[in-house]
DNA sequence: CGACCGATTGACACAGCTCAAATGAAGTGG
DNA sequence: CCACTTCATTTGAGCTGTGTCAATCGGTCG
Protein backbone atom coordinates (compact mmCIF):
# COMPACT_ATOMS: atom_id res chain seq x y z
CA UNK A 1 0.00 0.00 0.00
CA UNK A 2 2.91 1.89 0.23
CA UNK A 3 3.48 1.95 -3.48
CA UNK A 4 -0.20 2.79 -4.04
CA UNK A 5 -0.15 5.63 -2.20
CA UNK A 6 2.99 6.72 -4.29
CA UNK A 7 0.92 6.23 -7.39
CA UNK A 8 -1.94 8.34 -5.87
CA UNK A 9 0.33 11.07 -5.41
CA UNK A 10 2.09 11.34 -8.56
CA UNK A 11 -1.61 10.82 -9.99
CA UNK A 12 -2.81 13.94 -7.97
CA UNK A 13 -0.51 16.00 -9.22
CA UNK A 14 -0.09 14.82 -12.92
CA UNK A 15 -3.82 15.56 -12.54
CA UNK A 16 -3.43 18.89 -11.70
CA UNK A 17 -1.14 19.17 -14.70
CA UNK A 18 -2.92 17.59 -17.50
CA UNK A 19 -6.28 16.10 -18.25
CA UNK A 20 -5.79 12.23 -17.84
CA UNK A 21 -7.52 8.99 -19.23
CA UNK A 22 -7.90 5.92 -17.60
CA UNK A 23 -5.26 4.88 -20.09
CA UNK A 24 -2.61 7.00 -18.92
CA UNK A 25 -3.46 6.06 -14.79
CA UNK A 26 -2.77 2.63 -16.21
CA UNK A 27 0.05 3.40 -18.12
CA UNK A 28 1.44 4.75 -14.42
CA UNK A 29 0.29 1.91 -12.47
CA UNK A 30 2.00 -0.15 -14.57
CA UNK A 31 5.52 1.04 -14.29
CA UNK A 32 7.95 -1.69 -13.14
CA UNK A 33 8.57 -0.19 -9.88
CA UNK A 34 11.27 -1.70 -7.54
CA UNK A 35 10.87 -0.42 -4.21
CA UNK A 36 13.47 0.24 -1.41
CA UNK A 37 14.51 1.25 1.91
CA UNK A 38 17.56 4.09 2.10
CA UNK A 39 18.87 4.77 5.00
CA UNK A 40 19.24 8.37 6.21
CA UNK A 41 21.87 10.25 3.81
CA UNK A 42 22.63 7.25 1.96
CA UNK A 43 23.51 7.89 -1.82
CA UNK A 44 21.03 6.55 -4.33
CA UNK A 45 22.95 4.77 -7.78
CA UNK A 46 21.68 1.74 -8.10
CA UNK A 47 22.07 1.13 -11.71
CA UNK A 48 22.01 5.02 -12.26
CA UNK A 49 22.25 6.73 -15.90
CA UNK A 50 20.01 3.26 -16.56
CA UNK A 51 17.24 3.50 -14.38
CA UNK A 52 15.58 6.51 -12.57
CA UNK A 53 13.94 7.30 -9.00
CA UNK A 54 10.73 7.61 -8.02
CA UNK A 55 10.60 9.19 -4.02
CA UNK A 56 7.87 6.94 -2.03
CA UNK A 57 7.79 8.43 1.16
CA UNK A 58 10.74 10.60 2.97
CA UNK A 59 12.79 13.10 1.04
CA UNK A 60 15.63 12.83 -1.67
CA UNK A 61 17.75 15.00 -2.79
CA UNK A 62 20.96 16.13 -5.83
CA UNK A 63 24.04 17.72 -4.23
CA UNK A 64 27.26 18.87 -5.45
CA UNK A 65 30.55 18.89 -3.69
CA UNK A 66 33.43 21.60 -3.44
CA UNK A 67 37.18 21.26 -2.21
CA UNK A 68 36.96 21.99 1.71
CA UNK A 69 34.25 19.40 1.66
CA UNK A 70 31.49 21.64 1.08
CA UNK A 71 28.49 20.47 0.28
CA UNK A 72 25.91 22.07 -1.51
CA UNK A 73 22.43 20.53 -1.87
CA UNK A 74 20.69 21.57 -5.36
CA UNK A 75 17.28 20.38 -5.77
CA UNK A 76 15.45 18.69 -3.32
CA UNK A 77 12.11 15.39 -4.73
CA UNK A 78 9.38 15.13 -2.17
CA UNK A 79 6.94 12.07 -2.55
CA UNK A 80 5.67 11.55 -5.85
CA UNK A 81 8.30 13.35 -7.85
CA UNK A 82 11.07 11.96 -10.24
CA UNK A 83 14.70 11.90 -9.74
CA UNK A 84 17.83 10.90 -11.95
CA UNK A 85 15.43 11.51 -15.36
CA UNK A 86 18.37 13.06 -17.66
CA UNK A 87 21.21 10.54 -17.14
CA UNK A 88 20.75 8.97 -19.56
CA UNK A 89 19.86 11.17 -22.27
CA UNK A 90 23.11 13.22 -20.77
CA UNK A 91 25.00 11.77 -18.71
CA UNK A 92 27.86 14.81 -18.06
CA UNK A 93 24.16 16.92 -16.64
CA UNK A 94 23.77 14.12 -13.64
CA UNK A 95 23.85 15.19 -10.00
CA UNK A 96 24.63 12.97 -6.98
CA UNK A 97 21.49 11.60 -5.37
CA UNK A 98 20.94 10.74 -2.13
CA UNK A 99 18.33 10.22 0.74
CA UNK A 100 17.46 13.45 2.81
CA UNK A 101 16.72 11.29 6.14
CA UNK A 102 15.28 7.78 5.52
CA UNK A 103 13.75 7.29 2.66
CA UNK A 104 11.83 4.91 0.39
CA UNK A 105 12.71 4.62 -3.18
CA UNK A 106 11.52 3.30 -6.21
CA UNK A 107 13.43 2.54 -8.84
CA UNK A 108 12.78 1.78 -12.50
CA UNK A 109 14.38 1.64 -15.71
CA UNK A 110 14.30 4.90 -17.96
CA UNK A 111 13.37 2.93 -20.84
CA UNK A 112 10.08 2.02 -19.24
CA UNK A 113 9.35 5.56 -18.30
CA UNK A 114 9.65 6.82 -21.67
CA UNK A 115 7.26 4.36 -23.25
CA UNK A 116 4.57 5.46 -21.07
CA UNK A 117 5.44 8.71 -22.19
CA UNK A 118 5.42 8.23 -25.62
CA UNK A 119 2.06 6.21 -25.50
CA UNK A 120 0.34 9.32 -23.84
CA UNK A 121 0.91 12.86 -25.22
CA UNK A 122 -0.80 13.85 -22.11
CA UNK A 123 1.47 12.07 -19.81
CA UNK A 124 4.56 13.20 -21.81
CA UNK A 125 2.66 17.13 -21.52
CA UNK A 126 2.71 16.62 -17.96
CA UNK A 127 5.71 15.78 -17.47
CA UNK A 128 6.84 18.46 -19.63
CA UNK A 129 5.59 21.30 -17.44
CA UNK A 130 7.01 19.13 -14.57
CA UNK A 131 10.18 19.72 -15.99
CA UNK A 132 9.49 23.66 -16.25
CA UNK A 133 8.72 23.94 -12.61
CA UNK A 134 11.66 22.01 -11.75
CA UNK A 135 13.72 24.43 -13.57
CA UNK A 136 11.91 27.71 -12.06
CA UNK A 137 12.56 26.11 -8.68
CA UNK A 138 16.29 26.66 -9.48
CA UNK A 139 16.06 29.38 -10.19
CA UNK A 140 14.00 30.63 -7.51
CA UNK A 141 16.77 28.75 -5.42
CA UNK A 142 19.41 30.93 -6.96
CA UNK A 143 17.54 34.02 -6.20
CA UNK A 144 17.01 33.04 -2.51
CA UNK A 145 20.69 32.32 -1.99
CA UNK A 146 21.74 35.39 -3.57
CA UNK A 147 20.10 38.07 -2.35
CA UNK A 148 17.86 36.45 0.67
CA UNK A 149 20.08 36.51 4.33
CA UNK A 150 19.64 33.47 6.00
CA UNK A 151 16.47 33.56 8.08
CA UNK A 152 14.44 34.12 5.11
CA UNK A 153 16.46 31.46 3.19
CA UNK A 154 14.99 28.76 5.89
CA UNK A 155 11.70 30.22 5.73
CA UNK A 156 11.73 30.41 1.61
CA UNK A 157 12.90 26.28 1.96
CA UNK A 158 10.16 25.83 4.53
CA UNK A 159 7.19 27.30 2.64
CA UNK A 160 8.33 25.82 -0.55
CA UNK A 161 8.53 22.25 0.62
CA UNK A 162 5.31 22.37 2.46
CA UNK A 163 3.82 23.78 -0.80
CA UNK A 164 5.16 21.12 -2.78
CA UNK A 165 3.91 18.57 -0.60
CA UNK A 166 0.61 20.21 -0.76
CA UNK A 167 0.45 19.38 -3.99
CA UNK A 168 0.67 15.76 -3.49
CA UNK A 169 -1.77 15.67 -1.00
CA UNK A 170 0.80 15.67 1.74
CA UNK A 171 1.21 18.17 4.84
CA UNK A 172 -2.63 19.73 4.56
CA UNK A 173 -1.96 20.58 8.32
CA UNK A 174 1.34 22.34 8.15
CA UNK A 175 2.85 19.32 9.66
CA UNK A 176 5.07 16.84 8.32
CA UNK A 177 7.19 14.40 9.98
CA UNK A 178 10.82 15.31 8.87
CA UNK A 179 14.19 13.71 9.31
CA UNK A 180 16.53 16.12 8.67
CA UNK A 181 19.66 17.24 10.03
CA UNK A 182 20.90 20.95 10.48
CA UNK A 183 23.01 19.94 8.46
CA UNK A 184 21.29 19.23 5.80
CA UNK A 185 19.60 22.33 6.41
CA UNK A 186 22.26 24.43 6.30
CA UNK A 187 23.81 22.38 2.80
CA UNK A 188 20.60 23.55 1.11
CA UNK A 189 20.71 27.07 1.88
CA UNK A 190 24.14 27.73 1.81
CA UNK A 191 24.75 28.41 5.37
CA UNK A 192 27.32 26.74 8.22
CA UNK A 193 25.91 24.07 10.16
CA UNK A 194 26.23 26.20 13.30
CA UNK A 195 24.18 29.29 11.92
CA UNK A 196 21.71 26.95 10.45
CA UNK A 197 20.81 26.18 14.32
CA UNK A 198 21.29 29.81 15.31
CA UNK A 199 18.27 30.32 12.52
CA UNK A 200 15.92 27.46 13.38
CA UNK A 201 16.01 28.81 16.77
CA UNK A 202 15.15 32.05 15.72
CA UNK A 203 12.00 30.55 13.51
CA UNK A 204 11.14 28.83 17.20
CA UNK A 205 11.06 32.33 19.36
CA UNK A 206 9.43 33.87 16.39
CA UNK A 207 6.78 31.24 17.20
CA UNK A 208 6.43 30.51 13.16
CA UNK A 209 7.74 26.74 13.36
CA UNK A 210 7.92 23.68 15.68
CA UNK A 211 11.13 21.81 14.55
CA UNK A 212 12.41 18.79 15.98
CA UNK A 213 14.38 16.15 14.56
CA UNK A 214 11.52 13.98 13.48
CA UNK A 215 8.96 16.55 12.56
CA UNK A 216 8.55 20.13 11.35
CA UNK A 217 4.87 21.81 12.15
CA UNK A 218 4.36 25.48 10.67
CA UNK A 219 2.60 27.42 13.48
CA UNK A 220 2.07 30.61 11.53
CA UNK A 221 1.96 30.16 7.95
CA UNK A 222 1.25 33.96 6.93
CA UNK A 223 4.54 35.51 8.97
CA UNK A 224 6.50 33.14 7.75
CA UNK A 225 5.78 33.17 3.92
CA UNK A 226 5.84 37.16 4.29
CA UNK A 227 9.24 36.89 5.96
CA UNK A 228 10.40 34.61 2.96
CA UNK A 229 8.95 36.54 0.53
CA UNK A 230 7.24 33.24 -0.40
CA UNK A 231 4.46 33.27 -3.02
CA UNK A 232 3.74 29.96 -4.56
CA UNK A 233 3.07 31.07 -8.00
CA UNK A 234 6.16 29.05 -9.66
CA UNK A 235 4.99 26.13 -8.24
CA UNK A 236 1.37 25.94 -10.18
CA UNK A 237 1.87 23.36 -12.96
CA UNK A 238 -2.13 24.33 -14.10
CA UNK A 239 -2.31 25.51 -18.10
CA UNK A 240 -3.50 29.07 -17.39
CA UNK A 241 -3.82 28.93 -21.06
CA UNK A 242 -4.38 26.06 -23.10
CA UNK A 243 -4.72 25.70 -26.36
CA UNK A 244 -5.84 23.08 -27.94
CA UNK A 245 -3.06 23.07 -31.44
CA UNK A 246 -0.42 22.91 -28.63
CA UNK A 247 -1.80 20.07 -26.53
CA UNK A 248 0.06 17.34 -29.10
CA UNK A 249 3.59 19.19 -29.32
CA UNK A 250 6.21 17.21 -27.43
CA UNK A 251 8.88 19.18 -28.68
CA UNK A 252 9.48 22.76 -27.18
CA UNK A 253 9.65 20.29 -24.11
CA UNK A 254 12.72 21.20 -22.71
CA UNK A 255 13.41 24.77 -24.54
CA UNK A 256 13.33 25.91 -20.75
CA UNK A 257 15.35 28.62 -19.91
CA UNK B 1 25.11 39.23 -41.95
CA UNK B 2 24.49 39.59 -38.23
CA UNK B 3 21.67 36.81 -38.75
CA UNK B 4 23.78 34.57 -40.85
CA UNK B 5 26.31 34.86 -38.41
CA UNK B 6 24.12 33.68 -35.54
CA UNK B 7 22.33 30.83 -37.68
CA UNK B 8 26.13 29.88 -37.95
CA UNK B 9 26.32 29.98 -34.45
CA UNK B 10 23.24 28.52 -33.61
CA UNK B 11 23.89 25.32 -36.22
CA UNK B 12 27.44 25.05 -34.32
CA UNK B 13 26.09 24.28 -30.91
CA UNK B 14 23.07 22.19 -32.76
CA UNK B 15 25.54 19.59 -34.61
CA UNK B 16 28.13 19.25 -31.19
CA UNK B 17 24.55 17.88 -29.51
CA UNK B 18 22.89 16.13 -32.52
CA UNK B 19 24.17 14.92 -35.94
CA UNK B 20 21.81 17.65 -38.50
CA UNK B 21 20.83 16.83 -42.33
CA UNK B 22 20.60 19.46 -44.41
CA UNK B 23 16.89 19.37 -44.46
CA UNK B 24 17.12 19.95 -40.72
CA UNK B 25 19.62 23.44 -41.35
CA UNK B 26 17.23 24.57 -43.76
CA UNK B 27 14.73 24.05 -41.21
CA UNK B 28 16.37 26.42 -38.60
CA UNK B 29 17.61 28.90 -41.82
CA UNK B 30 13.95 29.18 -42.25
CA UNK B 31 12.76 30.27 -38.64
CA UNK B 32 10.78 33.46 -39.29
CA UNK B 33 13.39 36.10 -37.12
CA UNK B 34 12.48 39.23 -36.65
CA UNK B 35 15.52 41.11 -35.54
CA UNK B 36 16.16 43.99 -33.04
CA UNK B 37 18.29 46.19 -31.57
CA UNK B 38 18.19 46.56 -27.56
CA UNK B 39 18.98 49.25 -25.20
CA UNK B 40 21.76 47.88 -22.83
CA UNK B 41 19.62 46.84 -19.64
CA UNK B 42 16.17 46.72 -21.67
CA UNK B 43 13.47 44.96 -20.78
CA UNK B 44 12.74 42.15 -23.84
CA UNK B 45 8.66 41.64 -23.49
CA UNK B 46 7.66 42.36 -26.83
CA UNK B 47 5.01 39.54 -27.46
CA UNK B 48 6.37 37.95 -24.43
CA UNK B 49 4.78 34.38 -24.46
CA UNK B 50 3.84 34.71 -27.81
CA UNK B 51 7.46 34.63 -28.87
CA UNK B 52 10.56 33.11 -28.19
CA UNK B 53 13.85 35.04 -28.42
CA UNK B 54 17.82 34.00 -30.06
CA UNK B 55 20.43 35.96 -28.91
CA UNK B 56 22.05 37.41 -32.06
CA UNK B 57 24.97 39.79 -30.38
CA UNK B 58 25.88 40.55 -27.36
CA UNK B 59 24.00 39.36 -23.94
CA UNK B 60 20.67 38.83 -22.26
CA UNK B 61 19.90 37.68 -19.16
CA UNK B 62 16.55 36.67 -16.80
CA UNK B 63 16.04 37.93 -13.83
CA UNK B 64 13.91 38.33 -10.39
CA UNK B 65 13.19 40.95 -7.99
CA UNK B 66 12.60 40.94 -4.64
CA UNK B 67 12.05 43.58 -1.85
CA UNK B 68 14.30 46.52 -1.30
CA UNK B 69 15.05 46.23 -4.72
CA UNK B 70 17.00 43.67 -4.93
CA UNK B 71 17.43 41.79 -7.92
CA UNK B 72 18.95 38.74 -8.92
CA UNK B 73 20.20 37.65 -12.31
CA UNK B 74 19.11 33.97 -12.40
CA UNK B 75 20.31 33.32 -16.25
CA UNK B 76 22.36 34.64 -18.61
CA UNK B 77 21.86 33.84 -22.56
CA UNK B 78 24.71 34.15 -24.94
CA UNK B 79 24.99 34.66 -28.83
CA UNK B 80 22.91 31.89 -30.27
CA UNK B 81 21.08 30.82 -26.89
CA UNK B 82 17.23 31.05 -26.98
CA UNK B 83 15.13 32.86 -24.30
CA UNK B 84 11.84 32.77 -23.11
CA UNK B 85 10.78 29.27 -24.68
CA UNK B 86 8.70 28.68 -21.75
CA UNK B 87 6.28 30.94 -21.39
CA UNK B 88 3.43 29.83 -23.67
CA UNK B 89 3.33 26.36 -21.61
CA UNK B 90 3.45 27.64 -18.67
CA UNK B 91 3.07 31.28 -18.21
CA UNK B 92 3.40 31.40 -14.67
CA UNK B 93 7.29 30.04 -15.03
CA UNK B 94 8.21 32.94 -16.96
CA UNK B 95 11.20 35.05 -15.55
CA UNK B 96 11.89 38.63 -16.39
CA UNK B 97 13.82 39.09 -19.50
CA UNK B 98 15.99 42.05 -20.23
CA UNK B 99 19.48 42.59 -22.58
CA UNK B 100 22.78 42.93 -20.63
CA UNK B 101 24.48 45.85 -22.28
CA UNK B 102 23.26 46.60 -25.55
CA UNK B 103 22.27 43.23 -27.43
CA UNK B 104 20.79 42.20 -30.61
CA UNK B 105 18.14 40.30 -30.30
CA UNK B 106 15.44 38.09 -32.74
CA UNK B 107 11.99 37.07 -31.87
CA UNK B 108 10.37 34.60 -33.31
CA UNK B 109 6.46 32.79 -32.90
CA UNK B 110 6.84 29.39 -30.48
CA UNK B 111 4.81 28.24 -32.99
CA UNK B 112 7.38 28.68 -35.66
CA UNK B 113 9.92 27.07 -33.33
CA UNK B 114 7.56 24.44 -32.22
CA UNK B 115 6.36 23.42 -35.66
CA UNK B 116 10.57 22.70 -36.58
CA UNK B 117 11.08 20.49 -33.48
CA UNK B 118 8.08 18.72 -34.17
CA UNK B 119 9.48 17.95 -37.77
CA UNK B 120 12.47 16.86 -37.03
CA UNK B 121 13.33 14.72 -33.97
CA UNK B 122 17.38 15.36 -34.34
CA UNK B 123 16.59 19.03 -33.62
CA UNK B 124 14.36 18.23 -31.10
CA UNK B 125 16.52 15.86 -29.39
CA UNK B 126 19.22 18.58 -29.84
CA UNK B 127 17.18 21.06 -27.73
CA UNK B 128 16.21 18.91 -25.06
CA UNK B 129 19.92 17.97 -24.47
CA UNK B 130 19.77 22.08 -24.48
CA UNK B 131 17.45 21.94 -21.86
CA UNK B 132 19.37 19.52 -19.83
CA UNK B 133 22.02 21.90 -20.20
CA UNK B 134 20.52 24.78 -18.61
CA UNK B 135 19.23 22.69 -16.01
CA UNK B 136 22.64 21.75 -14.97
CA UNK B 137 23.71 25.48 -15.05
CA UNK B 138 21.27 26.57 -12.60
CA UNK B 139 22.46 23.82 -10.39
CA UNK B 140 26.01 25.23 -10.79
CA UNK B 141 24.88 28.60 -9.64
CA UNK B 142 22.92 27.23 -7.22
CA UNK B 143 26.71 26.09 -5.73
CA UNK B 144 28.09 28.83 -6.53
CA UNK B 145 25.97 31.39 -4.97
CA UNK B 146 25.81 28.78 -1.72
CA UNK B 147 29.36 27.41 -1.25
CA UNK B 148 31.57 30.01 -3.36
CA UNK B 149 33.27 33.11 -2.03
CA UNK B 150 32.37 36.51 -3.65
CA UNK B 151 36.18 36.11 -5.50
CA UNK B 152 35.54 32.40 -6.73
CA UNK B 153 31.95 32.99 -7.57
CA UNK B 154 32.48 36.04 -10.19
CA UNK B 155 35.78 33.77 -11.46
CA UNK B 156 33.28 31.08 -12.25
CA UNK B 157 30.75 33.72 -14.10
CA UNK B 158 33.74 34.30 -16.19
CA UNK B 159 34.67 31.05 -16.59
CA UNK B 160 31.29 29.40 -17.99
CA UNK B 161 30.42 32.69 -19.83
CA UNK B 162 34.02 31.97 -21.80
CA UNK B 163 33.12 28.37 -22.39
CA UNK B 164 29.85 28.98 -23.21
CA UNK B 165 30.87 31.64 -25.74
CA UNK B 166 33.42 29.20 -27.09
CA UNK B 167 30.96 26.58 -27.88
CA UNK B 168 29.58 28.77 -30.28
CA UNK B 169 32.69 29.97 -31.93
CA UNK B 170 33.70 32.51 -30.01
CA UNK B 171 36.14 34.22 -27.20
CA UNK B 172 38.29 31.15 -28.87
CA UNK B 173 41.11 33.87 -27.63
CA UNK B 174 39.66 34.58 -24.47
CA UNK B 175 39.03 37.80 -24.89
CA UNK B 176 34.81 39.28 -25.05
CA UNK B 177 33.60 42.56 -25.94
CA UNK B 178 31.54 42.81 -23.06
CA UNK B 179 29.44 45.91 -21.72
CA UNK B 180 28.73 44.72 -18.34
CA UNK B 181 28.08 46.90 -15.71
CA UNK B 182 29.75 46.11 -12.15
CA UNK B 183 25.98 46.48 -10.86
CA UNK B 184 25.71 43.44 -13.37
CA UNK B 185 27.93 41.54 -12.32
CA UNK B 186 27.18 42.18 -8.50
CA UNK B 187 23.88 41.09 -9.19
CA UNK B 188 24.52 37.88 -11.26
CA UNK B 189 26.68 36.64 -8.28
CA UNK B 190 24.64 37.70 -5.31
CA UNK B 191 26.86 40.36 -4.03
CA UNK B 192 26.50 44.01 -3.47
CA UNK B 193 27.80 46.35 -6.38
CA UNK B 194 30.74 47.87 -4.06
CA UNK B 195 31.88 44.71 -3.68
CA UNK B 196 31.81 43.61 -6.76
CA UNK B 197 33.82 46.78 -7.81
CA UNK B 198 36.82 45.19 -5.58
CA UNK B 199 36.68 41.66 -6.55
CA UNK B 200 37.44 42.52 -9.92
CA UNK B 201 40.07 45.00 -9.10
CA UNK B 202 41.70 41.79 -7.26
CA UNK B 203 40.81 39.70 -10.36
CA UNK B 204 42.80 42.44 -12.17
CA UNK B 205 46.15 42.33 -9.01
CA UNK B 206 46.28 38.65 -9.51
CA UNK B 207 46.55 39.23 -12.99
CA UNK B 208 43.89 36.99 -13.93
CA UNK B 209 42.09 38.86 -16.03
CA UNK B 210 41.50 42.69 -17.63
CA UNK B 211 38.33 43.62 -17.62
CA UNK B 212 36.79 47.37 -18.52
CA UNK B 213 33.83 48.83 -19.82
CA UNK B 214 33.99 47.43 -22.87
CA UNK B 215 35.72 44.35 -22.93
CA UNK B 216 37.01 41.30 -20.98
CA UNK B 217 39.94 39.26 -21.55
CA UNK B 218 40.99 36.51 -19.36
CA UNK B 219 45.05 36.62 -19.18
CA UNK B 220 45.55 33.38 -16.93
CA UNK B 221 42.72 30.83 -17.53
CA UNK B 222 44.46 27.92 -15.56
CA UNK B 223 44.45 30.11 -12.48
CA UNK B 224 41.18 31.82 -13.16
CA UNK B 225 39.80 28.11 -13.54
CA UNK B 226 41.29 26.84 -10.49
CA UNK B 227 40.42 29.61 -8.10
CA UNK B 228 37.29 29.48 -9.47
CA UNK B 229 37.19 25.39 -8.96
CA UNK B 230 35.52 25.46 -12.74
CA UNK B 231 35.36 22.46 -14.62
CA UNK B 232 33.10 22.54 -18.20
CA UNK B 233 31.54 19.09 -17.74
CA UNK B 234 28.63 20.23 -17.13
CA UNK B 235 28.40 22.42 -20.27
CA UNK B 236 28.82 20.06 -22.67
CA UNK B 237 26.23 18.88 -24.82
CA UNK B 238 27.86 15.88 -26.47
CA UNK B 239 26.29 12.59 -25.96
CA UNK B 240 28.57 10.34 -24.10
CA UNK B 241 26.72 7.40 -24.76
CA UNK B 242 24.24 7.54 -27.96
CA UNK B 243 21.79 4.76 -27.88
CA UNK B 244 19.85 4.23 -31.55
CA UNK B 245 16.77 3.05 -29.56
CA UNK B 246 16.43 6.61 -28.02
CA UNK B 247 16.67 9.52 -30.81
CA UNK B 248 13.48 8.92 -31.97
CA UNK B 249 12.22 9.44 -28.47
CA UNK B 250 10.86 13.43 -27.72
CA UNK B 251 9.17 12.33 -23.98
CA UNK B 252 11.34 12.68 -21.51
CA UNK B 253 13.04 15.56 -23.03
CA UNK B 254 12.05 18.33 -19.66
CA UNK B 255 11.87 15.58 -16.86
CA UNK B 256 15.31 16.90 -16.36
CA UNK B 257 16.12 17.34 -12.57
C1' DC C 1 30.16 73.54 -19.75
C1' DG C 2 26.99 70.77 -16.99
C1' DA C 3 24.66 66.69 -16.16
C1' DC C 4 24.74 62.04 -15.65
C1' DC C 5 26.19 57.53 -14.98
C1' DG C 6 29.42 54.14 -13.68
C1' DA C 7 33.75 53.13 -11.32
C1' DT C 8 36.37 53.76 -7.23
C1' DT C 9 37.58 54.67 -2.20
C1' DG C 10 37.25 54.91 2.70
C1' DA C 11 35.15 54.09 7.11
C1' DC C 12 32.35 51.53 9.72
C1' DA C 13 28.72 47.96 10.87
C1' DC C 14 27.05 43.42 10.93
C1' DA C 15 25.74 38.79 9.26
C1' DG C 16 27.56 34.75 9.23
C1' DC C 17 31.88 31.75 9.79
C1' DT C 18 35.21 29.04 12.52
C1' DC C 19 36.87 26.87 16.44
C1' DA C 20 36.05 24.60 20.55
C1' DA C 21 33.56 22.73 24.06
C1' DA C 22 29.24 21.21 26.38
C1' DT C 23 24.86 19.12 26.39
C1' DG C 24 21.45 15.76 25.07
C1' DA C 25 19.42 11.74 22.95
C1' DA C 26 19.69 7.06 21.13
C1' DG C 27 21.79 2.71 20.67
C1' DT C 28 25.19 -1.01 21.93
C1' DG C 29 27.20 -4.34 24.66
C1' DG C 30 28.18 -6.10 29.05
C1' DC D 1 20.05 -1.55 34.00
C1' DC D 2 24.34 0.72 33.59
C1' DA D 3 28.66 2.40 31.26
C1' DC D 4 30.09 3.82 26.83
C1' DT D 5 29.91 5.41 22.17
C1' DT D 6 28.09 8.09 18.71
C1' DC D 7 25.84 11.57 16.52
C1' DA D 8 23.05 15.87 16.49
C1' DT D 9 22.05 19.98 18.80
C1' DT D 10 23.39 23.82 21.36
C1' DT D 11 26.36 27.64 23.26
C1' DG D 12 30.11 30.96 23.52
C1' DA D 13 33.77 33.87 21.72
C1' DG D 14 36.30 35.95 18.42
C1' DC D 15 37.19 36.72 13.46
C1' DT D 16 36.26 38.00 8.58
C1' DG D 17 33.84 38.57 4.40
C1' DT D 18 30.54 41.50 2.73
C1' DG D 19 27.15 45.18 3.16
C1' DT D 20 26.00 50.07 3.75
C1' DC D 21 26.70 54.88 3.43
C1' DA D 22 28.75 58.66 1.56
C1' DA D 23 32.12 60.90 -1.16
C1' DT D 24 35.01 61.44 -5.06
C1' DC D 25 36.65 60.63 -9.57
C1' DG D 26 36.32 60.03 -14.61
C1' DG D 27 34.33 59.59 -18.88
C1' DT D 28 30.50 60.63 -22.25
C1' DC D 29 27.06 63.19 -24.36
C1' DG D 30 23.99 66.89 -25.37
Amino acid sequence: MEIGRSYSRLLTRLERAAVLTGADRELIADLPLSVANVEAGAAITAGHGERCFLVVNGFACGSQRLGGNKRQITSIFVPGDFAGLNGFLLPAATEHLSALGPAVIAALPCDALEDALHRSPRLAQAFRRRGLVEAAILREWITSLGRREALARVAHLICELVFRLQTVGLAGDLYVPICWTQVDVADACGISAVHANRVVQELRRLNLVEWTNKHLKVRDWDALAALAEFTGDYLREQAVQVRQSRIETPALASLGN
